[in-house]
DNA sequence: CAAGCTATGTATAAGCG
DNA sequence: TCGCTTATACATAGCTT
């Protein structure tokens, strides 16, 4: 028999999930490519699963090429800093304190959005696609923020007890970035003792990388508290 | 004559590129659905383009429904903080200043993927997509930052004049993350009054949201400086 | 297992309403 | 421009090596 009409369903042999896997990965990423080529989508992908060490990279690695020539300019951002002059400062400093606001808002989106992103497969030790055209990723901070608020609320309606403590969570997060820093050192101890549920999430590529990871920076000295905790500390303590 | 073999390459007309994106775009979203189903992968898909207003979302909602979710356990987390006791306190802050490295250090590296990503793409105002098996998003902040360094060293050597730029933009950015305040505030100021190139390719949804996004967290004081600066800073000034 | 090999199910380029 | 149809190119399940 030469294939039958494909039942849409978990694949119980191990064997022919993997291989089943690997193909499918691979039209993925063809498909992936083809649409970029055809419709003139600059397009990246990166597909990274347990079956595989090393992750799949579209184009090759084009698109960290790219990305790292993007930091070059940087320096052009640099360069319109010091092109402001004298006649501009001033309506700068009128405008700082909505800068400033705005600013808040944002990062906070931006946590939020990562923190959506990884804990919804990372979190669930699950393995995951993300497709994300990029053309315009402030959607994601633009809508998350507002979607998170939004069915928070309708949760609240339903249950009520647990909910409460996203909530709690979220408005700490948004009023004051850096309170999770205490949590932070507690979680991190804790892993280096009787590792918790969460950290068998963890699964570092270099135990020794963890420590030493070839950079020498100087440790900057945060004289409020600890420097603004990420997401990644959680997972990688 | 009913299709021809694909030339695989850009459409010209406007048309039937247009066409052409859409179905393939589904063709696409069922491919991950299908290999979600069949290899038990718990993924995620969402596809945001200049062609639709909306984002195509797949598995429906169900991804932001889980992450929302997540949020939840955020209260787990909480818990273990309070399950510490007075006994591991004293090595609590013995590994202290361990932790607080490892911290700084992959906060940075977070940053620098978020960075990586977004001006890969959004940076150079083009469309494109990004397809990340979460399983293991790690392996995301375990390389770049070791790839950037990498080949900015290359970098170095070939262009050695602009590359430098990037090399002090990266190392400033690992010592002292807030010294990019001032910097913000330029550019956001810069925004508000000749739109400079990197202005274009910010097209926010609802100019109104910008200021007012129906949150109404109170400003928190940082007394050094600005707070930690983020990418989306210079995207929605 | 990985790599090849068909036979067949699917995706989809063109045409049409 | 959109949706639907149809003929065909492509992807790939199940085997074989």
């Amino acid at each position: 028999m030469t294939r039958k009409k494909v039942t849409l369903a978990y694949i119980a042999n191990d064997a022919a999930r993997k291989a089943t896997f690997k193909k499918r990965k691979n039209g993925l990423m063809k498909k992936v490519s083809e649409l970029s080529t055809l419709c003139g989508i600059d397009a990246c992908a990166i597909v990274y699963s347990s079956y595989q060490a090393e992750p799949e990279v579209w184009p090759s690695t084009l698109g960290v090429h790219r990305a790292i020539a993007r930091f070059k300019n940087m320096s052009e951002m640099d360069q319109s800093k010091r092109m402001v002059n004298q006649q501009e400062f001033i309506r700068q400093r009128i405008v700082k304190a909505e800068e400033q606001l705005k600013k808040q808002l944002h990062e906070n989106r931006e946590r939020e959005i990562v923190q959506v992103m990884y804990r919804a497969l990372v979190g669930e030790g699950l393995q995951g696609l993300i497709i994300v055209d990029l053309n315009d990723l402030g959607w994601m901070l633009d809508k998350t923020g507002k979607e998170i608020e939004e069915r928070i609320k309708k949760l609240k309606k339903s249950t009520p007890s647990s909910e409460q403590a996203a909530s709690a969570e979220l408005q700490a997060d948004k009023a004051a970035p850096e309170n999770h820093a205490a949590l932070n050192d507690v979680v991190a101890v804790e892993a280096t003792q009787n590792q918790p549920w969460y950290m068998d999430l963890l699964k570092p590529r270099n135990e020794g990388d963890a420590l030493n990871l070839g950079r020498n920076d100087p440790m900057p000295s945060y004289p409020y508290g600890n420097p603004t905790p990420s997401w990644s500390d959680f997972y990688f303590p």
